[in-house]
DNA sequence: GACAATAGTGGGTCGGCACCCACTATAGGG
DNA sequence: CCCTATAGTGGGTGCCGACCCACTATTGTC
């Protein structure tokens, strides 16, 4: 992940400008909150996926094992739909998530075309410790900032997020 | 770009929980603001890049571009350093830049192992108007918040940008 | 029972990004 | 002058995310 910048020169209270030393990124780049909100999304996402990566996971995997914990067994094109990924992948998702057990697939009785996938108790240990990681990752990256200024952050981004068209 | 999702449930003032809907995130990842981050993140990366590639251009070429433009003319390695790109991604990026008449490209006189880049008057242009798109997207996509809370998440964003480690 | 629609699967494509190596040209130190 | 380091370039590789298509199995409808 070599796709990180940082602005080394500290806050600097005078007005002068803080010494371009050759590193720091163009102010036309920084005044959009844009580039801040991509430039830390790729941040945190390539460390989170880093660290899943050394367990052989992806960040598919950990979505999917959230939705099963939280809402409960879903048939795969039920998977498809929530995510918004293409059925061919989610199939391969699952397929390796049931390949190292941490889900179950099983014909749907009712509708044998379904299959219905179900997390297991290693799937929910699983994703126990995938939060944390998420945690170790959200600290590290939010450092600078006090308990109160990340409420207000995720307060922000959560109502960004929520109007992200999704499908209109 | 069909990995954008939204929790059409509104703020839901009461405490029950707002119908899961079949396609409402999973609260476990909602609760990270690593989550959160990421995603409006991509979102924000998608829509730009999309607005680029209709012109036939990368996030890499307004990054160069914008560099050039506030900090003036940069031997490529120089500006392989700033952005911490390979020197021979760079080296393609300002042969398009160069063959599309944005930049150019002179020997240095005193190190003639060094190619100097300088922006054109036509990158000059180009580049304001990918900043007009920017802000199309900004706006686009921080609709939801006040200028107020706007200029909040910009402040704290920068933070957070500023201490990511670029070169530890 | 024939038929359109749906669920899942396997296989392949495509573009972007990061990375690496080999090579040339030039600079600079001993 | 030789030798090492540096700047740029061209040509590749590998990974990943998103996408697409063809195919099978099953359903529900008429």
């Amino acid at each position: 992940m070599p796709s990180e910048e940082s602005t080394v020169t500290a806050p600097a209270p005078d007005g002068a400008p803080p010494a371009p030393s050759a590193l720091a990124t163009p102010p036309t780049l920084l005044e959009f909150s844009t580039y801040l909100l991509s430039r830390t999304g790729k941040a945190v996402r390539g460390r989170l996926a880093e660290r899943l990566a050394r367990r052989g996971l992806r960040l598919w995997d950990m979505a999917v094992l959230a939705v099963l914990a939280d809402f409960g067994p879903h048939a795969q094109r039920e998977l498809v739909r929530r995510l918004r990924v293409d059925p061919s992948d989610m199939a391969k998702v699952a397929d390796r998530l049931a390949a190292d057990g941490y889900v179950e697939r099983a014909r749907d009785t009712a509708d044998r075309r379904r299959v219905v996938v179900t997390v297991t108790d290693a799937g929910r240990a699983l994703l126990a410790e995938l939060c944390a990681e998420a945690r170790d990752v959200q600290d590290e990256v939010l450092a600078p900032l006090s308990a109160a200024e990340r409420q207000v952050l995720h307060d922000l981004l959560g109502r960004v997020h929520a109007h992200l068209p999704g499908a209109p």
